[in-house]
Formats: structure tokens, sequence, C-alpha cells
DNA sequence: CTAAATGCAAACTATTTGCAACGAT
DNA sequence: ATCGTTGCAAATAGTTTGCATTTAG
């Protein structure tokens, strides 16, 4: 446990919102100021592997990455690319049931229009 | 609709595959071989934003494409990366009730270990 | 005829990696 | 002391784009 990666765990406990790594790397370096971006990637790959946090593929753009508690799912806005959290329960016991074999873990991404964005096209 | 664009149908349909960009690429560069990268690239997109086949994002590696009919998850092998389809009946009617809005689209991809690879860890 | 699509190559974005120097145990 | 981790810069992978040329309608 580096000075660099404590850092960057407390970047990403600090904030609900699912951050890219670049934004982790500019947050990182208000505190740190010479971390190196690939610093950030390679601990961020690590934590994922640990299951500390969950990289998010996104549609459009580079990951995003989660804090990972409970399993859930994400909604995507196709308009202003916004992401919002969703509890899906009972998702991976269904999935189990379907599958017939242990589900290591998802990722579900809902497209669809925020509130902000239909009200925009609606006029 | 150009012979190009056909071309790149065509090769959707013919395999039940989730093909990358690339591999689509080496397949229509045999039947036309001088078809460009970026036509097919470009083409996916256009077919994507039609609805005519739906970009897969993947947890490593390039993005595939799947000749969408019904919607549907997909089961990801964390160890030999393959990918096959599973119906998820009545997600959308729940993710919508849920939700309280129109449901675009859905990702669902779960991450699992396939028969072949776990056997082999068991080993 | 003309507007849109192509082929080509170069550009670009996101991410990974090699390596010498550094730091934690 | 030693082994993993860093910072840096260069490399890579995947995809997109500009532009002159071709093609479909």
């Amino acid at each position: 446990m580096t000075r660099q990666r404590a850092l960057i765990l407390e970047i990403m406990r600090s904030t609900p919102l699912h951050l890219t790594a670049d934004e982790i790397f500019a947050q990182a370096r208000l505190k740190m100021p010479n971390i190196a971006r690939g610093t950030v990637y390679r601990n961020l790959r690590l934590m994922e592997q640990d299951r500390e946090v969950a990289r998010l593929e996104m549609p459009a753009g580079p990951d995003r990455y989660d804090r990972t508690a409970a399993p859930h799912g994400h909604l995507y806005c196709d308009c202003c690319h916004s992401l919002t959290d969703i509890p899906v329960v009972g998702l991976v016991r269904e999935l189990e049931a379907a599958i017939g074999t242990e589900v290591r873990s998802y990722q579900l991404t809902v497209h669809y229009l925020c509130p902000a964005c239909r009200q925009q096209q609606a006029q």
C-alpha cells in the first residue's frame, strides 16, 4: 500500500460519481503534483482485480470507475452521457438460476433519456 | 445502400458469432479485396444507429457486434473471453417499471467461467 | 448530375508498457 | 538489501477523420 494507492482510494471513496481514470488522475495531481498517469491506471487495474472498484465500459468515451458496494446497474443517458445507479434487486439470484452456475459479476447498462434531455427533445 | 454495406450486412447475418469490426473487415476483404477498414467502421456505426446491429463493449479487447433480434444479455467467460447469448425474459418490462420511463436499449454482460474453463481450473 | 459513400492515410484517444530510479518493508 | 512500485516517455490498440475520388440514386 503506497501513498499513491491510498490517495486513489481516498478519491474514489470521497465521491459518489463515476469518475474516469483521467478525472481521478487530475484530482490526484492536486494533492500529489507528480503522480503519474500510468500509476493511476496501474492501481485502478489492481483495485479492479481485488474488487475494490469496478470498471465500467462506457458506450462512448473512456471507462469509468465505481466504488463497488452492492451489485447494481447503471442508467446511461444517450444524450448527455450522465450515469446514475439503479439497484437491481435479485438479479444475480435470477441469473444464477437461469445460467445454472456461479455469476462472478455483471454489468448492466440501461440506455435511456434522462428527464432533462427528454424535456429538451420535447420542445 | 452500397455494395460495401450490403456485404457487411451479409457477413453479420451469416454467423451467430459476435464478430469484432476487424474480423468483419477481414471477412469482407475475402469478397471485396480493397474495401477499407474505415468503411467497415463507418457502416457498423450507422447500422448501430439504425438498430440493425448492436455494439457490445467488451471487458477486454475490441468491441463486438451482434445482429440484433430480441433483446438479450451475454455471458462472458473471464478466462477464455468467449461470449454467448442469454435470453433475459421480461427484463425490459421490469426495468421500465423500476425506472418509470422508457428504456431505449440495454447491455447486460454477465461474467462467469464457462464449463471448459471451470473444468481446467478444477484440475 | 449531385449528394453521399469510399479508399487511403494520417490523426487521435485511451490505455499499457519498458526501464531506470525510488521507497516500503 | 530487496523486491515491488513509481515517474516518465514511448509504444500500442482500437477507432475516427480529412480529403480527393468514386458511386448510387
